[in-house]
DNA sequence: ATATGCACCTGTGTGC
DNA sequence: TGCACACAGGTGCATA
C-alpha cells in the first residue's frame, strides 16, 4: 500500500503521540511477522521511553530509549492504528504495543500479512536499511543523473528499484515519468543529461505535493487517525487506463512492465 | 546484467 | 450465502 509520501505521514502523525510514551507489554498476535528479525529480545523495550518517529524509503522507524528502534515494512496493506487501551485487536491486527502516559495502544494490522518488522539494538546490522538507495528528496541532480546512466533496463523498473533510490513505488513512478514526459521503457542510460533533470525536478514535486496532501487513498490506506490522504485527487496517469489525458485529451494506456502497471500518456510519453 | 514468472496472502470488483 | 478470475500503494527468489 504505502509508498514515500504514505509512510512519511504516517510517521508524522504517530510522532506526536508516540514520543515520550512508555512502552508496555508488546503482543505479537502474528509471530511470522517478526520473521526477519534476530536482534535483541523484545522484552528489552518493556518500559523504555520512544524518543520519535522517522522514515527510510518505505520503512517506518520508531526510535526507542537506548538506541533501539522498530523497524517497519507495511508492504501492501500494513496499517498503524491508535487504538483505547486494551480495545480488543480485529482479526487483521498482528501487534499491539501498549502506551502507558498516552492512555492507549498502538495497533499493527496488516490484512494481507506481508509486512514485517525488525527489532534493531544499538549496534544491531541492519541489512533492510543498509541496502537502501539514497533518498529521492535528498540526492542531488548530478549522483541521480549518474544512477540513470549506469542502467540500461526500463526507466520505470529502476525508479521501483529500492537499491537505487529508496521510497518510489508504483503510483509515484508512473506520476513523475508523466510529469517528465518519459515513456515507462526508456532505458535509463538514453535519458541523457537533460531529461535526467527534468526527471529529477518531477520526481521532486510529485512526492513533495504528495506529502503536502498526506499521501493517496485509493483503496484502503489512511493515517493512523483514519485521515485518508488527498493526492488521489491529483493523479494523472495512475489508475486512469481509458480516461482522457489531462494535458492532450488522448486516452490513458496501461502497460505492464517489469510486471506491475504502469499508466502513461501515449502522446505526451513517447518512446524513444 | 536484465528480464520474467511465481510466491508470499487476503480481499474486492467484474463478468458469466 | 454462485463461481472464476483479474487485480491490488511490495518485495524476494529461482530461472532464463
Amino acid at each position: 500500500m504505502p509508498e514515500l509520501p504514505e509512510v512519511e505521514t504516517i510517521v508524522r502523525g504517530l510522532a506526536p503521540r508516540l514520543k515520550g510514551a512508555k512502552i508496555g507489554r508488546i503482543r505479537v498476535l502474528f509471530p511470522p511477522l517478526l520473521r526477519r528479525t534476530s536482534g535483541p529480545a523484545l522484552r528489552e523495550l518493556e518500559g523504555k521511553r520512544i524518543l520519535g518517529t522517522g522514515r527510510r524509503g518505505k520503512l517506518a522507524l520508531i526510535r526507542c530509549e537506548g538506541g533501539r528502534t522498530l523497524v517497519f515494512h507495511l508492504k501492501m496493506t500494513g496499517q498503524f492504528l491508535f487504538a483505547r487501551r486494551g480495545a480488543l485487536p480485529d482479526k487483521h491486527t498482528r501487534l499491539v504495543i501498549p502506551l502507558s502516559g498516552t492512555g492507549g495502544d498502538l495497533h499493527f494490522r496488516d490484512i494481507r500479512k506481508f509486512g514485517f518488522m525488525c527489532f534493531l539494538g544499538p549496534a544491531s546490522p541492519s541489512p533492510e536499511i543498509d541496502g537502501l538507495g539514497p533518498e529521492p528528496l535528498g540526492i542531488g541532480r548530478g549522483d541521480f543523473a549518474e544512477i540513470l546512466e549506469s542502467r540500461r533496463g526500463a526507466v520505470k523498473s529502476l525508479l521501483l528499484d529500492q537499491r537505487a533510490i529508496a521510497g518510489i513505488g508504483n503510483i509515484y513512478a508512473d506520476e513523475m515519468l508523466f510529469r517528465a514526459g518519459i515513456h515507462p521503457l526508456t532505458r535509463g542510460s538514453s535519458l541523457g543529461e537533460d531529461r535526467a533533470k527534468v526527471l529529477w525536478r518531477s520526481m521532486r514535486a510529485v512526492l513533495r505535493e504528495a506529502i503536502a496532501r498526506k499521501g493517496s487513498s485509493i483503496r484502503d490506506y489512511a493515517g493512523p487517525d483514519g485521515e485518508p490522504g488527498g493526492f488521489q485527487e491529483r493523479h494523472r496517469v495512475y489508475g486512469r487506463e481509458g480516461e482522457k489525458c489531462l494535458r492532450c485529451g488522448s486516452p490513458i494506456r496501461r502497460i505492464r512492465v517489469g510486471g506491475r502497471s504502469s499508466f502513461f500518456c501515449p502522446r505526451c510519453q513517447r518512446p524513444v
